[in-house]
DNA sequence: ACGGCTCTAGAACGAGCGTTCTATTCGCTA
DNA sequence: TAGCGAATAGAACGCTCGTTCTAGAGCCGT
C-alpha cells in the first residue's frame, strides 16, 4: 500500500534511493531555503527527477503531506548529528557547543542557502495548517529530549536538565537564523560559547 | 516625492492613518503570519483598505520594496519595546527577562498567530532577495545594539556586552519561534530566566 | 477656470499554481 | 503468458499570482 519500490529497490542493492525517497528529500531541501509557499509541487517533481504523477501517487494529501514528511525528514537528520555531537564529547556543555560548530560550518558550506529545514519549512503556516504546525512541534521536542537526556546522564536535576534542553535548542535556532540573515558564522559561534557556559552554571550550581 | 497623503492628512488632525501607512501596517501584519510568499499583493491592499493602484503608487518597486518596508516597520515596533523594556529595569538581566515576558504576552494574546515580523518575512527569501536579507539583518543588528549598549551602561566590557547582545537576541528570537509551534509560552519564560542568568554570571565575571 | 499634480480605481494580461485525470509502462504472480 | 496492481507520464483545469495599464477623481497654485 504505502509500501515503496516495485521497478527500483528499496535497500539500494545497486541502483540510488527509490522514487519516494527523492522526492521526500527534494521537498526538504527545497523547502529549506525558500520556505512552504515558495515550494511548488512541479519544482519538488522536477527537483526529485521525478514526475507529478508520482509525486501525487506517494502523497496524495499533496502538498501539506509533502512538508510533513519533509520536516520528519529534516528531524531525523539533525537529530543524528546532535546525537552524535553529544555522545562525542565528555561534557554535554562541549557537545552543544561542537553542535554549534557543525552548524555554522553546514551554514557556510551552502553559502548560508541552507538553514533549519523544520524552521523555514514551518514558519508561516504554524496558523493554517495544524499537522505542520504539529510536526515541527514534535521535531523540536525530540532534539529537546535528546540534550536534555544527556544531561541527565551527566548528573543534571531532571528539571534543570529539561529547561537547560529548552534553551539550547532554542538559542541554536535562534543563531542559525541570525547567521543566514547575516551571512556570517558569527552568531552560532558565540551561542555555542554562551551555551556551554550556561550549562556549565547549572553543573557547578544545580539549584536554579 | 516620497511625500504623503494630498487626500488624506499626514500628521493625522482628524482622520486615521494616511494610505501609505495602512499599506505597510497591513503588509507586516500579514507577512508575519503568512510569510513573503504566502501573502499576495491583493490580499495587503484589501488588509490595507486600499486597491492595487494605491499599492504600486506608492510602492513602484513591488511586492519586494513593501517587504523592506514591512521589516522595517517590524524593527521599529520591537525596537521600542525592546528600550522600553531595558529602561524600566534597574538590572539590564531583569529588563531581558521583562522583554521575553512581553513578547509571551503579545503571541499568547494573538492565539500564537504572531511571531517575530522580520523572521517570518525574511526566511524563505533570504537566498533570492538581497534587499529583504539586508533589510532582516539591519534589524537584527540594531537590536543587538540596543541591548549592547544597556549592557555597556551597567558597566560590562565592550566584548561582553557586544557577544550577549548577540545571545539574547538570538534566543528571543529562536524561543519565540519555539512558542509559535508549541502555542505554549513555556519557551519564552524559560529563555528569559536563562538569560537573566547568563547576563548575571558575566556581571559577576566579566573575563570570558 | 484651468492645467497639472497626486492619488484612487479596477480591468486586463501572461505566467504559474495545486490538483485531477487518463493513458501507459513495468515487474511480479497465477 | 496473461493479467493485475504499482508506478510513471504529462496534458488539462480552474484559479490566483504579481504586474501593468488606462481612466477618473480630488486638490492645488495661478
Amino acid at each position: 500500500m504505502t509500501t515503496n519500490a516495485r521497478h527500483e529497490s528499496d535497500d539500494e542493492g545497486d541502483a540510488g534511493p527509490g522514487t519516494r525517497e527523492r522526492i521526500v528529500v527534494a521537498t526538504s531541501r527545497l523547502m529549506q531555503r525558500q520556505g512552504y509557499s515558495g515550494t511548488g509541487v512541479k519544482q519538488i517533481a522536477a527537483g526529485a527527477a521525478a514526475t507529478l504523477g508520482s509525486v501525487y501517487h506517494f502523497f496524495p494529501g499533496g502538498k501539506k503531506e509533502l512538508a510533513v514528511a519533509a520536516i520528519r525528514h529534516g528531524e531525523r537528520e539533525f537529530a543524528e548529528e546532535l546525537a552524535r555531537c553529544l555522545a562525542a564529547a565528555e561534557d554535554p556543555a562541549d557537545g552543544i557547543a561542537a553542535c554549534a560548530r557543525s552548524l555554522a560550518e553546514g551554514m557556510r558550506e551552502s553559502d548560508w542557502a541552507d538553514g533549519c529545514p523544520v524552521a523555514s519549512t514551518a514558519l508561516g503556516v504554524t496558523g493554517s495548517v495544524p499537522d505542520i504546525r504539529r510536526a515541527a512541534d514534535e521535531a523540536f521536542t525530540h532534539w529537546r529530549s535528546l540534550v536534555a537526556e544527556r544531561l541527565r546522564e551527566h548528573g543534571f536535576a531532571g528539571d534543570d536538565a529539561r529547561e537547560l534542553a529548552y534553551t539550547v535548542i532554542s538559542t541554536l535556532e535562534g543563531a542559525e537564523m541570525a547567521a543566514q540573515v547575516a551571512r556570517d558564522e558569527a552568531p552560532l559561534r558565540i551561542a555555542g560559547a554562551h551555551l556551554a557556559r550556561l550549562v556549565g552554571l547549572y553543573a557547578a550550581a544545580p539549584r536554579s
